[in-house]
DNA sequence: CGGGATCTTGAGGATGCTCAACGCTAGTGG
DNA sequence: CCACTAGCGTTGAGCATCCTCAAGATCCCG
């Protein structure tokens, strides 16, 4: 199960990938980081972000690249700058449970345990800022303002897990499947996206062992709300949600 | 939905529940609180904890008493002190998701959001600690090391969070009561009792609830582990395990 | 004791799984 | 340029696990 093959590659950081809104010193590159709005840096200035700049390492990785590995020392914590990366865990006999996905400005390893406890894998291309968490712990200490993020972030995680379990274990297949196209296109509106035409970057396998389903259940899932109408398929893994009044009634049974 | 009977009886401390291990000013009840070890609380020293005694409020309720209810607005945060509460969530039709159980030293209301995300009840008889959440928030302010402490909660929750997805998503009847009873088990060793023998306090229906089964599934579940000598059931909900690691294997599907 | 709630057990059925075949697409190499 | 292959998605048939409905058994509290 331990992977230490490490497919990520260190990439030297791009200053002309996106047009720059903040004063950028050289060696801040988290000054002009994208997503930093929508991430656990969005409490510090332009000033204090320049501590965490120069504890900062970015990775790229390609699909089903490994990220971290259950039961390995959690050296690092992760922050996702763009594309989807799922988090799982495994039973001894190969069965796997998606836990999460995760998308640009999405924090990763906050489990503050000696060893990761869960695995991440890379869905599509993907980047990544990695920091070493005794040097997080470092800022936390600085800059309570961080810590009280993270809480923050922990505790929107765990209504999350609570609302994922209701899901598993009390939800048919279909209102598996329409709650999950909800939670992306909520995802999207936050992301300023059409939150009625949702990409779905994972394979209907991954979707499977997110909501408890077999791949096989998936597809005749998306089957029937194309065919009742509630969606529609188009090309390159977007869904178009018809009506998303009607898709939240279908999420819940009514 | 909303629930304003509350059934809560205020009671004064009993200074006398327990013998007394530390220094115990009048009015300072924390100070010898009997589950301040496995609590929030412990990161805070004699002194420190009077601040939290100064606003906490003792309850008590009995089996079924409504803690919080799920949109109310989250006032109070709470710890357990003594028997057993459970969280759920609640689909429009009834179907209920029970997403934790809590005992003795446990804390309730971990999320920072303005409504609670959850309901909680009493399994039977309960002691609470019940705290104003804005008095908390200046106590963290004041105590850096509650906030981290509150931090390692949550990410601890987490953890357990994505172990019970794991299982509602991906085990068998048989491997979910397993997994439920070693559970319980290791809380109980926690609280330095036998973890051969655990006290299943809930009903067939919240445990069922909780591994998003029914309650027949969960009774015929039990009725297969005994006949195969896993556990036998005892007086009083307890339930004794032949074999730690039998069960353990049992809840893999090894 | 009595009665309601809880637990157990049984029979039948439905949802979602397993196993299998086939189509589509993209990447590869002749 | 196109055949070939591998991976993914879709569809079908049969089946297993767990659910539903129902009836007893047991427990607990007054």
């Amino acid at each position: 199960m331990s992977n230490t093959n490490n497919s990520e590659k260190r990439i030297p950081f791009d200053m002309n990938a996106a047009p720059l809104k903040r004063d950028q010193e050289f060696g801040n590159p988290c000054a002009a980081c994208e997503v930093r709005e929508m991430s656990l840096c969005n409490v510090l200035d332009d000033q204090e972000i320049s501590h965490l700049a120069a504890i900062v390492t970015a990775l790229e990785c390609s699909s089903r690249d490994p990220i971290i590995d259950e039961g390995e020392p959690s050296d690092y914590v992760y922050n996702v700058t763009d594309g989807a990366v799922k988090l799982f865990k495994l039973l001894p006999d190969g069965r796997r449970q998606i836990t999460g996905f995760l998308f640009a400005g999405d924090f990763l390893g906050i489990a503050l345990n000696d060893t990761y406890a869960y695995s991440a894998e890379a869905v599509n291309k993907t980047k990544l800022c990695r920091i070493q968490r005794t040097k997080l712990e470092g800022l936390l200490d600085r800059f309570p303002k961080l810590e009280k993020r993270l809480l923050g972030i922990a505790s929107n995680e765990l209504v999350q897990a609570q609302d994922q379990m209701l899901l598993l274990g009390r939800k048919t297949a279909k209102e598996k499947l329409c709650s999950f196209l909800l939670n992306l296109s909520k995802r999207a509106k936050i992301r300023d996206l059409d939150p009625k035409i949702v990409s779905v970057p994972m394979s209907r396998a991954d979707i499977g062992d997110y909501l408890g389903l077999t791949t096989e259940t998936v597809s005749r899932t998306f089957t029937n709300l194309k065919r009742s109408g509630a969606i529609r398929l188009r090309e390159g893994g977007l869904v178009e949600i018809a009506d998303l009044q009607d898709l939240e009634d279908l999420a819940e049974g009514a």
